[in-house]
DNA sequence: ATCAATTGCGTTATGCTATAACGTGTGTCA
DNA sequence: TGACACACGTTATAGCATAACGCAATTGAT
């Protein structure tokens, strides 16, 4: 009784544990380290990280969540459903940026077309070929900046 | 006798510890991890992260070294007198970017004008005030992906 | 039906990355 | 001389991530 098992959330099923560790960073309103998360699955029978990691590995494959680098850190995708890019299905998206304030936590994930394509050119003309790009813009959010 | 001492490296004279972190990551072609550093210079002395970890973080300040969010590494800095962006002197620089090979270790660092304007835009208009941007990509450099 | 391959799960142990806290020595500048 | 700033050395600890084992359930042939 271990399967996938549909539920209202999203494209592919969820296992339990990877509902749970998806529930708690969609409820959070800032990035969760690995070890966080682990402390708010205890009373759902969490007991090792790696039973967070295994949860990520999948919910980040599956475009669900997002990994910052510079924090070491997760989040929920925040724009599930965007057509933009040609990637219209689900939470398939391009490359992402997100501004991350270092005061109150909060991160704005968004898209820019024209980043995400002089990226591209630059690895074009040097015949480097992308697998992922991280774009993180640490600083103060504007309630913060006040 | 532990205070900067002039060499012939660059601008803010360098301590001796300093100058040794440096010159480990500067011969290397790929980046270094703290430890990895820290076990390259046992012979010279040292003994704990520390060490390593202290001289970084002026290096960082000094601009003389980034740091690799995506790989929790270091590499030095790969364009010292760039004069664009109205910061000629030493190593002062806006943003930069980097193309990580995932094969060889080969980083790439470059500076990309219309990037650093689109993402400086998008703060403006969210009243996001960046205090250190971080932009990396992995994938393969052309030799590997040959 | 049965077997093999795949996937998820739980546990223990381990490794890698980074910092806290304490004390020492040295150069600078009243 | 004394206050201060700063680099340094050491020990201990905190935080992030994975290796390796074995078990249970599902899937999809044969
Ligand atoms: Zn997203
Ligand atoms: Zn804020
Ligand atoms: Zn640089
Ligand atoms: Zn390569």
């Amino acid at each position: 009784m271990n399967a996938p098992v549909s539920t209202p959330i999203s494209a592919p099923a969820l296992t339990k544990n990877q509902s749970l560790v998806f529930d708690v960073l969609d409820r959070s309103d800032a990035p969760m380290s690995a070890y966080t998360i682990l402390d708010r699955l205890r009373d759902h029978g969490f007991r090792a990280p790696l039973q967070v990691y295994r949860a990520l590995d999948k919910l980040l494959e599956f475009g669900m969540v997002h990994r910052l680098e510079s924090l070491n850190a997760f989040v929920a995708c925040a724009h599930p459903e965007s057509e933009c890019c040609g990637k219209g299905h689900g939470h398939g998206h391009g490359t992402v940026a997100f501004a991350i304030c270092e005061s109150c936590g909060h991160v704005s994930e968004f898209h820019d077309h024209e980043v995400d394509h002089r990226l591209s050119d630059w690895a074009k003309t040097k015949n480097f070929k992308p697998a992922k790009t991280t774009i993180e813009i640490r600083g103060l959010c504007g309630a913060c900046a006040a």
